[in-house]
DNA sequence: AGCACA
């Protein structure tokens, strides 16, 4: 296999990160760039030694991991090329929701093997305490939902006009979504006005082909995508 | 390079 014989996950493994992001705006951002394949259930990314330049993207399901190890394949993406896989492992979270989760033991990786002569000394010790804290954070999924009903009463032209976005979102985040287009310029966005950006194509053409791709696309599953044409 | 669950 390409993807080194690791067996499909819903969850993907991303390598050769840029380490020099920061952690929140990485997370942010991976986010955005990937919930267009599908619900994202969990991201982790860690900057510790052992485990910065990489995270995982838990999807709801497999198939959107497939689409986003296939698609998002070498994507160029702080300036170096994203490498996918799927994980080795069941995430957490997943893990959770089907029950087959067990607490890890804090004591190291895998030298419960270790562990295991000294078995059932506490075997009535299991406290039943870890609270599997549901997050439900209850919003509806599907990201590419079409809101229908816009008043594009701008004529098709090569600029967007983005509304809606959370106020923390950066040009980065939404030049990474909308470079994926063909013909994708700039983002500009105002600082004295928050939750609206343009976005620039060479043509018209072009502006219409990620508008259709990425109307209704949630940032958040408050924060759905407005695109109009701008006005001239 | 590096597969975790801060």
């Amino acid at each position: 296999m390409l993807s080194g014989d690791i067996p499909p996950n819903q969850t993907i493994y991303i390598k050769n990160l840029n380490e020099k992001v920061k952690k929140e705006e990485l997370k942010r951002s991976l986010y955005a760039l990937f919930s267009q394949y599908g619900r994202i259930l969990d991201l982790v990314a860690l900057k510790t030694a052992k485990l910065r330049g990489q995270a995982w993207v838990a999807f709801s399901e497999v198939t959107a991991a497939s689409n986003a190890v296939r698609q998002m394949q070498n994507f160029p993406f702080y300036d170096k090329p994203m490498r996918i896989q799927y994980a080795k492992t069941k995430t957490d979270c997943v893990a959770k929701e089907d029950g087959t989760y067990v607490p890890r033991d804090k004591k190291k990786k895998q030298e419960e093997k270790a562990e295991r002569r000294r078995r059932s000394e506490q075997a009535h010790q299991s406290a039943t305490a870890n609270g599997t804290r549901a997050e439900s954070n209850g919003g509806p999924t599907a990201n590419f939902g079409k809101p229908g009903a816009h008043e594009a009463t701008t004529a098709p032209n090569n600029i967007l006009f983005i509304q809606n976005l959370p106020y923390e979102t950066t040009t980065t985040m939404l030049q990474l979504l909308f470079t994926q287009y063909p013909g994708f310029k700039e983002v500009r966005m105002i600082e004295a006005k928050p939750g609206i950006a343009f976005v620039e194509f060479d043509d018209d053409v072009q502006s219409s082909v990620a508008m259709q791709a990425l109307q209704g696309f949630k940032i958040t599953a408050q924060n759905a995508m407005a695109i109009a044409f701008a006005k001239k």
